[in-house]
DNA sequence: CCTATTGTTTATCGATCACTAAAAAATAAC
DNA sequence: GTTATTTTTTAGTGATCGATAAACAATAGG
């Protein structure tokens, strides 16, 4: 770590030496940009540096190496739209944190101008050994989204918002499962209203309703109860 | 093409010239076990070589390219559990056919012994602009196993079999995703006794049963009336 | 001014990338 | 044995990989 931080606020007196040329946040958008769109392996530092109009030094100095360089995009990719893992602990439900995890996760996947896809959920999936450690960020970054949502539905389990034979872990990777099929899906160029009826058949799944006990405190939209690829239900 | 090629069965003669030291086969599941797991861009020639104990120059004369050789072993993977797109046309019903890819898909990706995950539905995922041309085989080949599930959907829908008002290709999509999850899912550790109740969440969201016509002709497992996760109704 | 500090430019580094020309070795046909 | 054919071995190709040493430029503090 040789580049000093510049994350302390409150209008800096002014560096002491030369100034930089180059904006740093416009080339982490840069660098986000291609990592996005190609994978960190699909990225070269010529690729960076020619994209970020700089040469290799001033990246190297500003940003450590390129997988320094790619976990701070990683962590600027966060706030990209995607559902973060505080965000699924403070929904009001289980099932609305699985809602809006789909729901902001596939507008987040199809951004009109963006890359297509999730960088977490489809990045690094398959790596060469040499980045063996950078992907197991990544498994971890994904593990950490389907364990906050597994406690939150716990949560619901125990607070009695839904049945005792809840399995928290099977419905935790269920969503999950679908926002990374979702990414895939996005990559092969499916439009938002081709995914949607995915989260509408995945929260139909969700129990309370039938075995659950009470039941007036969840909002379930009504594409959830009678999801899009489903004819409309003639007796019941 | 400067290799000839051995696709010709019933006991050739004996070729001309010097006979090949190594089994075109086993160098062909080498290239398998190494793709499978790093994918293409994780893999390197030496890599390769070294692996199946021969030189580049007589890899270059079996397989043509890096991405020839990568094409055949996509052929050979196809027929290592996954299902095909024929074999879901040929699927007793639709139904049977989105089961049928997903369990079959759930043990393919956590056989014991062999690399984790799909080759196909986590493949070349984002991948450089040079090998643009790869990825979007790949692509088309998720694409093409998606159509006829979607295919075999609309026969159901024309036989009666399903609701006029089914949306094919949103099941479809419903489906395929799934299984896409399900391969991210087991790339990052997930047992199949974990995976399978997505199985059951996904095919309860099958129609038919309340807004269809027949219903008799289908076969529903105990798991797609009541999902693991889902506790089993009081009432009804 | 001088010194210290910071970021730039220039010119690489050795390693590895996918790939191949050329010669040698091994076999079959004759 | 000679020739033709095929595959191997040897020894590389130029390009690109991620990363850096060293010198230069630009700023602030004194």
């Amino acid at each position: 770590m040789a580049h000093s931080s510049r994350t302390t606020a409150a209008a800096s007196p002014r560096p002491r030496g030369r100034q930089p040329t180059f904006d740093r946040d416009e080339a982490l958008e840069t660098a986000l940009e291609l990592f996005w769109r190609h994978g960190y392996e699909g990225v070269s530092l010529a690729d960076l540096t020619s994209a970020m109009g700089i040469a290799a030094p001033s990246l190297y100095h500003a940003f450590g190496s390129k997988a320094d360089l790619y976990r701070e995009v990683l962590r600027r990719y966060g706030s990209s739209g995607g559902m973060k893992a505080d965000e699924v602990g403070a929904a009001a439900s289980s099932y609305d944190a699985a809602r809006q995890m789909l729901e902001r996760g596939i507008a987040a996947v199809t951004m009109p101008g963006k890359p297509l896809g999730c960088m977490v959920s489809s990045g690094m999936l398959m790596a060469s050994p040499d980045h063996a450690e950078l992907a197991a960020e990544l498994k971890a970054l994904r593990a950490s989204l389907r364990h906050a949502l597994q406690k939150r539905i716990q949560r619901d389990i125990d607070d009695g918002v839904l049945p005792r034979a809840t399995d928290a872990a099977a419905l935790a990777r269920l969503v999950t499962a679908a926002m990374q099929g979702i990414s895939v899906q996005a990559l092969d160029g499916a439009k938002a209203a081709e995914l949607l009826p995915i989260v509408a058949a995945v929260l139909a799944a969700w129990p309370g309703r039938d075995g659950g006990k009470p039941t007036s405190r969840q909002t379930r939209p009504a594409s959830a109860r009678t999801p899009s690829h489903r004819a409309a239900p003639r007796a019941r």
